[in-house]
DNA sequence: GGCAATAGTGTTAACGTTCACATGGCTCCC
DNA sequence: GGGAGCCATGTGAACGTTAACACTATTGCC
């Protein structure tokens, strides 16, 4: 049983083991197709008695490649970038590339820049970013960041590929299932005004109501988390008692959404008996709150996959050409917040 | 206003540009102390004026470090892994470390086998993996994957140091909170058997029990779905309606928790006035839910940071002296779900 | 004033791969 | 029978960095 002493075996040791030179160890190990079987074999052999394994950092020196992607995240404690990270991850072990993440807790240039940078040092290929905000989105499009980039939710115009769910869509799905229903307008609670998804729902349950002639009302401003819900789901409550006629919202997401099917019990007003909720994401409890919640499905893991294709894409054709986008749609989930209105 | 010819800048390019050797810009890129302060600032110049960035492959060749961690993740959709791995990366990058993630949404030793040797042709450094499933644990152990190694949530006696939440006394201090309440005895609402968060939490809550001298009952097994919860939530409320004594249960995740109570409440039982119910995790949403949910917090955030401490100690110690373990209190943060059992 | 230590810099050789090319030996075909 | 072409293999030079050592001034000290 040969060794290299403590040291780990490097290719030509393979090849002296083999009794061949370095470079058919290589040709071998890369699958070149001029080999003799034998040979093969015999090389084989002796990377499984050394328990060779090639050394990718000089392979990624010499062949300028280092199959490394990077993967900025934010706010991984939402369900939607953390689900989105994984789909992404999936998609690129399948592509054969490693995936080096990196999380910018503060979106503001500084935070964005030195999350950049760390890609930048890492010799990325290429990067796909989570960029839900605004401001995330201009500070990644001013940097000289890791090139190719992608970016997830990022809104159009950035100069850069994005894959996302048709936000604008889905919201009006959630808004034309409770106008079918028979309610005369629907109510909304926004998520944290600096996020583009946010916006794209307020356009989305805007347009719709006014594609019907419905009174449009004033969003109230949440910030996605079930506090925010919560809170301003007392303040339908409240505006309901002044005698405004709330008998439908349309919430940005399935979190605040909890916090307001609280309030709106809290209040002693019945859902959907009263007051008819629709969400948004699908999250896995949706399905079993009380009342089993009426949300808007986004497809998480086949965003991160589109994202990882425009990527790759990107990738094989260097060419400046316009950058495509990629959409997903998104899919209305009824179940029981949503019914007709109090007679 | 010097260029290089379309080819990315070398150390040698800006020790031309800078009139030193390429070794003096090195060391004045790795902040070798002497070098005459007026050479660092020409080279510092032509570092900027070329956009010069070193090339971490050629360093990691030479040096032997490449600078990067592995994290292994399972079910990301999950709140606590994803909460943990945003930890680690957090933890890892100010240790001046890249992190590499795989997803092994297999526990099998096959796909474990195939995400570590993802790992290890990338040559990581060390590697930390969440490892929640008693089979995973010891299919870590047997693989010849990345060393060293840490795991998160991976029980003790696997050969490798851990890092956790101290599961048991979390389980019991929820039991405790319920018996105190006045309750006689506590029913259990188990996680997937083959976790060991699992089987921890059911330990601590038998063992509690045990110690107090109160009855045991049969654990019902759930799988940490809300869809789990909700349809052992319906067994619960048989049981009571056929005369079993059921004032308190103790539910293995938030998740489940939230199905149960829709179970209970379509049952007719309220919450807590009928029965008690307390979670574990701690989920965002769980203060929103109707009612409050009592549940026990996990500091996931400290989890990955303990386990990126565990890592780093190894790689500095290379010694292979008994792996030292890390533990993190759970607490138990008391809501609405929690109450005297009915008189 | 001389000798050792030290600050500042340069030269050369690794690190472990792949790439480009060279070298034989063989087959094929006119 | 002799060159064109292919197969199987080897040789040497990259890739861009750091490590090791060598070298020259300068300083400190008795």
């Amino acid at each position: 049983m040969p060794t290299t002493g403590g040291r780990n075996p490097v290719m030509s040791d393979v090849a002296k083991v083999a009794g061949v030179s370095h470079q058919t160890v290589s040709r071998v190990v890369n699958g070149h197709p001029n080999v003799r079987e034998e040979t093969v074999a015999r090389v084989r052999h002796a990377i499984s008695e050394l328990g060779y394994h090639p050394n990718s950092t000089a392979r990624a020196l010499v062949t300028r490649r280092t199959n490394v992607l990077g993967a900025l995240a934010v706010d991984t404690t939402l369900f939607g970038p953390s689900q989105t990270l994984a789909g992404i991850e999936q998609a690129a072990r399948e592509a054969g590339y490693f995936l080096s993440i990196v999380s910018a807790d503060d979106p503001s240039p500084d935070g964005v820049a030195e999350a950049m940078d760390h890609l930048v040092q890492q010799s990325v290929e290429g990067c796909v970013a989570i960029a839900p905000q605004r401001e995330l989105v201009h500070a990644l499009a001013a940097l000289p960041g890791p090139r190719p980039l992608v970016a997830v939710e990022g809104g159009e115009g950035a100069g850069f590929p994005v894959a996302g769910v048709d936000q604008e869509q889905g919201a009006r799905d959630a808004v034309r299932h409770l106008l079918d229903l028979g309610h005369r307008t629907v109510h909304h609670i926004s998520g944290r005004s600096d996020w583009l998804e946010a916006e794209a729902r307020v356009h989305g349950w805007r347009e719709e109501l006014r594609a019907a002639g419905r009174t449009v009302t004033e969003p109230l401003p949440g910030d996605w988390s079930p506090r925010s819900g919560y809170e301003l789901g007392r303040r339908l409550a409240e505006l309901r008692a002044e005698g405004e006629e709330v008998t439908a919202v349309f919430v940005a997401n399935d979190q605040m959404a909890v916090g307001v099917l609280k309030a709106l019990h809290e209040a002693g007003l019945g859902v959907p008996g009263d007051v008819s909720v629709v969400g948004f994401d699908d999250i896995p409890e949706a399905a079993y709150l009380t009342p089993a919640l009426t949300t808007v499905a986004q497809d998480f893991t086949r965003v991160g996959t589109a994202a990882l294709e425009l990527l790759l894409g990107a990738l094989d054709a260097p060419s400046a050409d316009a950058p495509a986008d990629r959409t997903v749609p998104a899919v209305l989930r009824v179940r029981d917040s949503s019914a007709p209105p109090p007679a």
